[in-house]
DNA sequence: ATGTGCTATGCGTGAACGTCATGGACTTCC
DNA sequence: GGAAGTCCATGACGTTCACGCATAGCACAT
């Protein structure tokens, strides 16, 4: 069996596996049962007479030759959808930009970055996408999209550990803050001090996650107590109004927070930094999406000298 | 149906249509019988929502929207090869050029431009392939040769008036002799007389070739005598040694020519001209192609020194 | 008229690709 | 330790599709 004999559905399956991390997710984004995709992905690694999947407990991760697979795969895909779009009469999408982002980026930073490019680059258009660090990355990595904007915790390790390494520009860095409902006497002052955060009710971003949970301030010395769990900000930021506990939320939030929340740094503890990265393959950047990391760039300046 | 369902086997078989020009010999290349090209790219067709090909009488010509999608394609079926290519550890096909030439430039400018590139050089591969000039821009459009060379006859019209026009350069012009037997009367002289080839016996190309019998010389007021038809040169030329007839030759086959035969130029008559030119798409030159190309022009320039 | 190039199409067969259902390996929670 | 959850793999099955064969249609040549 050669290479030569895949089919182009089974380089679609491969690319979804590679972005989406599990078969079944990539199932479950074009449609098909597990079954076929594991089939696909079968099919196709005989063809290329290697692995191209490592498969793990926790879903697949690409291989050497997967990333050699995937590269091809992403060009000739892009080659098909460019030529279909020729054929039906549409425009090249020469100047679509596709960004993803990780979901605070969209209440504030995406916005405004959007705002301004709609009126220095009109005839840019600009698809954005929602989704989690791993996830953002794996899409850039299958060629999905052509910026992702990351969010990284200390210590500020690269996102992968893929070949090649991604190029990765700082946007900005800032510390992480608390949520206080604004009638809480801790809300009285212009910080919180990390000692009275000790013995208080927390919405935590999901029942169990893995390593720190997400929405508790890192570090303490007690067990936190969960009072409720939502993941989104939104959601998160009422339950804060209304008094149901504290949450973490990084300190942009702090010019978007609703009434009834008041967003304050934390002092005494170890700074908590949260560095927020625009990411890209180390490939030339096509000129209109220099064009958007040039304005998420300046967005990202705007919000800090505002803050 | 939607062009993104194509299969990479309607692509293959598509692009082989548009390289041979007519279906059954895309067949024959493919080892397919005629009805399966007809089926698929009937297929590709529909997937396409236009038709890619125009059928004629003589064979299929790609039409506008069949020129959109040829060259989609050539570049997806190349990533696939390349894929494969590295799949089997293979080095990436980086330094290979594939040239198509016009069948007598095999024997002098080619050997010439390959053996003045093996010495200044090494690193390159040449694959080259002998063919018609009709043939040759076909495969230059469907992207499987890189560079042809080419020879036209006055009117020096372009040989496709399909847009994009390929880009032409001319590697050398000269006008067009007689191979005469060395125990000719004729060959006595350094030059013959038009009048001179009146009643003679040719030996041409082809039974029967549309405009003007190639080997006869042109614009005789007479019907001339094909004694013998041969495709070969080495054939031809022997024949001529051999006493049985005359035929045209270009000049540069006087360097090459076998004991007995004597090459010689034509008075009288309107000039008959020649022109090799050297064409290839209007896209970016491999670095590796445009040496090759570059090769050749010198090879060019010293078989005219040395004549 | 007959022959020779083209391409299109009806028909039958076999391979390929989906779904469904099941199973094995492993982790997490109670 | 057992149950329930996450992965992925695989046997059974139906349908669709793409091939070859044979034949038809068409335009042009002799």
């Amino acid at each position: 069996m050669d290479f030569r004999d895949v089919s182009l559905t089974s380089l679609r399956v491969f690319r979804a596996v590679a972005e989406q991390g599990t078969f079944t997710a990539a199932a479950a984004e074009l449609g098909y049962t597990q079954s076929a995709v594991s089939r696909q992905i079968a099919s196709i690694e005989r063809a290329a007479g290697a692995e191209l999947l490592e498969r793990r407990r926790d879903g697949a991760r690409v291989t050497t030759a997967g990333r050699i697979v995937l590269q091809r795969a992403t060009t000739v895909l892009d080659e098909i959808d460019a030529a279909a779009r020729e054929l039906t009469g549409l425009p090249a999408r020469a100047g679509t930009v596709r960004v993803g982002w990780f979901p605070i980026a969209g209440a504030v930073l995406g916005p405004r970055a959007l705002t301004a490019l709609r009126r220095s680059d009109p005839a840019l258009t600009v698809v954005t996408r929602e989704a989690g660090t791993p996830a953002l990355v794996r899409a850039l990595r299958a060629g999905s999209l052509d910026l992702a904007v990351l969010a990284l915790a200390p210590p500020f390790r690269p996102p992968d550990a893929e070949s090649p390494a991604l190029v990765l520009r700082t946007l900005t860095e800032r510390s992480l803050c608390v949520a206080v409902p604004a009638a809480d006497p801790l809300a009285r002052g212009s910080f919180v001090d990390v000692a009275d955060l000790r013995g208080r009710r927390w919405i935590a971003g999901s029942a169990t996650a893995g390593d720190g949970l997400m929405g508790v301030w890192p570090g303490l010395d007690e067990k936190p107590e969960i009072a409720h769990t939502a993941r989104d900000w939104l959601s998160k930021l009422h339950l804060v109004a209304a008094g149901c506990g504290l949450t973490t939320v990084p300190a942009v939030l702090a010019t978007v927070a609703p009434a009834g929340v008041r967003v304050l740094p934390v002092r005494g503890g170890p700074r908590e930094q949260r560095r927020v990265l625009l990411a890209r393959l180390p490939q030339p950047l096509p000129e209109a999406a220099a064009r958007v990391a040039a304005a998420l760039h300046r967005a990202a300046l705007d919000t800090d000298v505002a803050l």
